[in-house]
DNA sequence: CGTCTATTTGAATGTACTCAAAAGCGGTGG
DNA sequence: CCACCGCTTTTGAGTACATTCAAATAGACG
């Protein structure tokens, strides 16, 4: 689970051995359980959380009490509310586990020492947000253009295990529909 | 107007008079006359461009030709198709001018010698994307939960001096509705 | 097995869109 | 300086897409 993350970084930046043990000194691990919160609006988000196993959702509650998910987390991914980790201000976002998953996660304090430390995480992480950016783009420009089928066709092309992973209404939330209205539209499509 | 992005960088990080020269020798300088190109679909995007006087609208057109504006760009932001940019392929959003406009330009070879002569530019264009992200992602948010009049109050609070500044059809497109439905909407507001 | 949650289906409603036409506004040329 | 042209905004009628609410069905888990 260490060498998951080491695999993570080294897509990105050189990392020898003694570099990557002093990374690791700096961040500690986490078990969640199935519905279990990691951060409920209000908190601040103290970490940035990477994802060895499991699933998790980072999502708004509007005034109607509605979930609205921004983000999904399997292995491999990032999750934070990220303005709130950056100033250290309450968190818009609640984060929670749709699976028994495991994170490894860093404090913002230990991330500073890092970048003043091992310069070439500056270049990992504006690499990794800059992904993040243009595909949250990308998804915003869906929402733009096109109709709820068009973005569920998008969504599982680009995300076919999350389709196996995930029960309907949580993909209809991160869509942007009801689930009621998902199950229509996949009625439609199977014919 | 050089001192225009010296001042804009220098909120982020420390910058000498000849880290600041050499960072400038990097840069070129380009007006726009309104309705100009400055990136159409299909282009390889060579630029990150500082705006320094004007305003300028990245946006995509789908099947139906109809233009849905992702971003806008006036003094002191900077624009580009991120994503082309980055992975020099061709470009998916157009950029243009709405307003007779210049520009400071980088280009991706530039920067990367930056970035290895002087890497706080790694921290600065993390720290900037980092911001664009989350402003993004409330954006989304917000066309997940909220109606389209909540999207435009929001916007209008958020950029009041958009609301002047720019014709009414194009902050329609920037919001997701169609020019019609937003004069109907501004109508209900004065009420 | 029973309970709780997720999915499906249908009817009524609401939100936003399309198309068409009219009114407003700004710039340009005669 | 005014008339005209093009573009933006407004208004209205009809329509499409998506929601809400309710009820029925299906699955999952202790």
């Amino acid at each position: 689970m260490q060498e998951m993350i080491r695999r993570h970084i080294s897509q990105y930046i050189e990392l020898n051995d003694e570099q990557f043990d002093y990374f690791l000194s700096l961040t500690t691990s986490r078990k969640l359980r199935k519905k279990q919160y990691l951060l409920q609006a209000g908190e601040v988000c103290r970490y940035e959380s990477f994802v060895t196993k499991g699933c998790l959702r980072a999502y708004s509650i509007d005034e109607k009490g509605k979930e609205h998910i921004v983000q999904f987390a399997t292995e491999d991914w990032w999750i934070a509310d990220l303005n709130s980790f950056l100033t250290q201000t309450p968190a818009f976002y609640n984060i929670d586990a749709l699976e028994d998953s495991e994170l490894i996660q860093i404090e913002k304090n230990a991330l500073e020492q890092i970048y003043s430390c091992l310069p070439q995480f500056e270049r990992f992480f504006r690499i990794k947000i800059q992904k993040a950016f243009t595909s949250l783009q990308s998804r915003l420009n869906e929402s733009l253009s096109g109709t709820a089928t068009d973005r569920y066709l998008s969504f599982i092309s680009k995300y076919p295990s999350f389709e196996q992973r995930l029960p309907q209404h949580q993909v209809a939330s991160y869509l942007g529909i009801s689930a009621e209205f998902l199950s229509k539209i996949r009625q439609n499509l199977s014919k």
